[in-house]
DNA sequence: TCCGATCCGTAC
DNA sequence: GACGTACGGATCGGAA
């Protein structure tokens, strides 16, 4: 504030960036032999830094006035003095670093900045005592370095920039790291250690538990003071390793005040100098940089550094770009035909038909801008649904999105990214005429634009043309409205079941530890094997590719066997749910509204399904007791109530339909318990007192069916022989002849085309069939037999999406679409409409499509989603 | 320090 | 070798 004028000292750490650079360069001489790899890496970076601090002192006059490059001088330091063995285990430095100590000083020398090392201080000791010289002057300062060891520093006017991953490190950004301010961080590398600075640390104490304890007891001394109220292993710990970690603390502490030699503040930063720019670039050429020095030449001439010729490809086809401002654009759109659209970070790039690309600077968070231009024409781009959401909006809609079109024409690929796609096609574009990132916006512009009637002629010849505009073109905007919605999520409710699952944790792992005979990391597989199949000499069952399998099938055979077991178990199943849920969720929780907002891929699952990350909320627990408190968590936000509408049995309706096998679809027809049907089918068992049991055995048929069924699956999922499954599926084929007949004619089809297709003509190219060997071949028989299923449910759902989003929308009700989980759609509803929603979602629903037997829906209300499930 | 392979476990 | 589709956490070991 009063400080406006004081200035900006940048503090590089110079040493730490070199050994990044070393390591992460490839080895790389002169010409006479000498090594420059490490060189090259810290000019590139000085090069970055300057020519970033250039834009952010035009863009916020926050750039630096001042700037030091620290380094170490010496192996030994004062912390020797109190401490041998500090830093011990790190290395001698490589050989080929060695001579580029020099050079690299000579380097800084040459980019003019004040280049400071002194003997018997580590760099860290002059950066702390440059940046507290400069604080008590009211200047600000940035820190450039990637070590976690200076972030202790961190504190108002001095912040760190870690050139590496490219960020500013704040307060904010070192809480996240370590848990607690940055004055802490000390206490909390003491406990849970640091093997790069041969900090030893209290075993069994991480990051994350130190955090926890320090949040409880403040300092190191207290948690020390208190050890008597932990678990009597970690009290243990504690107390032996006390010393150490007092002592590890105030090795890490860097607080000195060095004497200082060359006062970084006598050297005033001075960027564009042109006696500057030839020493630079005559010590370039003496490292032969050759593209350092061309770079140094041309911007010493007074133009903007050009990019690389050759960077576009060399029979790209060029693009203008020019800005402009929205309402321009939004003009020169109206009445058009369309426009391809392309949103960097900071640009929203326009194609048009002159060859030129218009592009607009983004404000951060929402730009009304994009608004302005998707309402204004038709337009097109490669993932339309991210772009909606950078303009906070949920239409209009694209006519075209490149993503979803190469999505449909190959599901198969492993990701979608434009121009990989673009190459494919054989398109290629550069752009000239502004910033890079404009230029980058421009060049994807104008890629979109040419794709996309290639792409809609070839979504046309394949049959997928009603798919993609009125499936998944549409469906953009219902995600789009999902995914801002979100869901409401109880986080004290997560806590409090997080702290109860801790606490059975903790006993279950000394209880655990105890039957061992002794300590070991029970979430290693490898290590768990050790224990159970060597140190106790229980029967070791399948082997995987690194050692005896531990997974659940397999303890299951050992129940019994040893009381470890059982504990075992129950310990997997809690650490699971607290490590993928109650740990993680409230991590995600957006603090506008306190809700979780997943992200739906479109353009992922090769059958069709969409999936969800950031956070998945697909795959949230139902079936263990424990887990269902956590979907218990999951609640309705106030005055609302949730609805969960699940189609009931969707996956063996199709199956029914697609096979027309009569005895299925009377079983459905009659509004039998479907596996119940099966089990009387194949086991000959009456409907009337079936067994559990039976049952379940019939369900994992027609479970098995649907994934493509084999009898060592089979006989693996049952527990039964091969021999066993093999009969079971006989016997199911010969009860449902037309499923036997569907199944075959899927694969001889499949075989023939190369590819499936689903009711609504999804297509999956499936490879397998004509594989070279047997195994191949057979996984390609069920990938086309469930493809064509689970494809068929996802397409039906989708449908069944966007009717009930326009039905809600219509109905003008309070309703609102929360989650889609793959057969089940969550819905937010006043409690005055759920009969109203209630009945228009299950028309949606059931309407989505015409099957024989027909679509049924289960609808359940409750004020958490698991009490949706009566 | 980072990243991929592996193992394991949640959902439908 | 392992009945389908996903996502993600933890460990481990090699590479940068």
């Amino acid at each position: 504030e009063a400080h406006d004028n004081a200035g900006h000292l940048y503090l590089v750490d110079g040493s730490g960036y070199l050994f990044r650079a070393y390591h992460a360069l490839p080895p790389l001489t002169r010409e006479d032999g000498t090594p420059v790899n490490a060189v090259l890496g810290f000019c590139n970076m000085i090069e970055k830094l300057l020519g970033d601090l250039d834009d952010s002192h035009r863009i916020d006059g926050d750039g630096p006035t001042h700037m030091a490059v620290i380094f170490d001088a010496g192996r030994v330091t004062f912390r020797n003095e109190i401490y041998a063995a500090y830093k011990a285990n790190r290395p001698e430095p490589p050989e080929d670093l060695v001579p580029q100590f020099d050079l690299v000083r000579d380097a800084s020398r040459a980019f003019d900045l004040a280049t400071i090392e002194l003997a018997g201080f580590e760099a860290d000791d002059l950066i702390a005592s440059y940046a507290k010289a400069a604080e008590a002057r009211g200047m600000k300062v940035t820190i450039v370095s990637s070590d976690k060891d200076l972030m202790q520093l961190v504190r108002g006017r001095i912040g760190m920039f870690d050139p590496i991953k490219q960020r500013r490190i704040g307060e904010t950004e070192v809480m996240e790291r370590f848990g607690v301010a940055p004055d802490r961080v000390v206490d909390v590398q003491a406990l849970a250690g640091d093997s790069t600075d041969n900090v030893p640390g209290v075993p069994g104490i991480g990051v994350k538990t130190a955090a926890q304890l320090m949040e409880k007891y403040g300092s190191l001394e207290e948690i020390l003071a208190h050890a008597d109220e932990q678990t009597p292993k970690r009290r243990q710990n504690l107390t032996e390793f006390a010393d150490t970690a007092l002592m590890c603390r105030d090795l890490s502490v860097i607080d000195v005040n060095v004497p200082v030699g060359i006062d970084p503040l006598d050297v005033p930063l001075i960027t564009r100098d042109p006696p500057r720019l030839a020493a630079l670039r005559s010590a370039f050429e003496e490292y032969e940089f050759r593209t350092l020095a061309r770079r140094v030449e041309a911007s010493g001439g007074g133009d903007g550094a050009p990019d690389d010729p050759v960077a576009g490809g060399g029979d790209a086809r060029l693009v203008t770009v020019e800005e402009d401002v929205p309402e321009a654009l939004a003009m020169s759109l109206a009445g058009g035909s369309g426009a391809a659209l392309a949103v960097g970070d900071a640009y929203l790039a326009v194609a048009a038909d002159d060859g030129r690309a218009r592009v607009m600077p983004l404000l951060p968070g929402a730009d009304p801008g994009i608004a302005a231009v998707v309402s204004a024409a038709p337009w097109s781009a490669h993932d339309a649904k991210a772009i909606l959401r950078r303009g906070r909006i949920d239409g209009p809609l694209p006519t075209h999105d490149t993503m979803i079109a190469a999505y449909l024409l190959d599901p198969r690929r492993r990701g979608y990214p434009l121009d990989a796609i673009a190459e494919d096609e054989g398109i290629s574009f550069r752009a000239e005429g502004g910033a890079a990132e404009a230029c980058d916006a421009a060049r994807d512009a104008a890629t979109v634009r040419a794709l996309t009637p290639l792409q809609e002629a070839r979504i046309a010849h394949e049959g997928l043309g009603a798919l993609f505009h009125d499936i998944e073109m549409p469906l953009i905007s219902v995600l789009v409205s999902m995914e801002n919605v979100g869901v409401a999520i109880d986080v004290g409710r997560l806590a409090e079941i997080r702290a109860r699952v801790g606490t059975e944790i903790s006993s279950l792992t000394e209880r655990i530890h105890e039957l061992a005979g002794g300590p070991f990391t029970i979430d290693s597989p490898k290590q768990l094997a050790e224990v159970l199949f060597e140190r106790l000499g229980l029967p070791a069952g399948r082997k995987g590719k690194t050692g005896y399998s531990t997974d659940r099938k397999v303890l299951r055979s050992l129940e019994g066997a040893h009381p470890i077991v059982p504990l075992i178990g129950r310990y997997r199943e809690l650490v699971k749910l607290d490590g993928t849920y109650l740990a993680a969720l409230p991590d995600l929780v957006d603090p506008a509204d306190g809700r979780l907002h997943t992200t739906f891929n479109q353009t992922v699952a090769e059958t069709g399904r969409l999936s969800s990350t950031n956070p998945n909320l697909q795959n949230i627990p139902v079936r263990t007791e424990a887990g269902r408190e956590i979907r218990d968590a999951f609640v309705a936000s106030d005055g609302m109530v949730l609805m969960s509408c699940d189609y009931s049995q969707v996956e063996l309706r199709i199956l029914a339909h697609c096979s027309g096998e009569p005895a299925l679809r009377e079983a459905f027809a009659a509004g039998q318990d479907v596996h119940a049907a099966t089990a009387a089918e194949v086991f000959g068992v009456p409907l009337e007192g079936m067994p559990r049991d039976v049952r379940d055995r019939a369900k994992a048929v027609n479970f098995g069916i649907i994934y493509g069924i084999s009898d060592f699956g089979l006989s693996e999922q049952l527990a039964i022989s091969r021999a066993d499954a093999r009969e079971y599926i006989a016997t199911y084929l010969a009860r449902y002849p037309r499923v036997e007949a569907f199944v075959a004619s899927t694969i001889a089809e499949a075989t023939e085309e190369g590819f499936v297709t689903t009711l609504l003509g999804r297509r999956r190219a499936i490879p397998e069939l004509s594989a070279r060997t047997q195994q191949q071949r057979q996984l390609g028989e069920r990938l086309a037999v469930n493809t064509v299923i689970q494809g068929s449910a996802a397409d039906i759902i989708k449908i069944a999406m966007i009717r009930a989003h326009r039905a809600i929308a219509e109905s003008g009700t309070g309703a609102r679409l929360v989650l889609q989980i793959h057969d089940e759609l969550l819905i937010e509803c006043p409690p005055a409409e759920v009969d109203e929603v209630r009945a228009l979602t299950v028309e949606a629903m059931t309407g989505a499509y015409a099957l024989d037997p027909p679509l049924a829906v289960d609808v359940g209300v409750g004020s958490t989603w698991l009490a949706t499930k009566s």
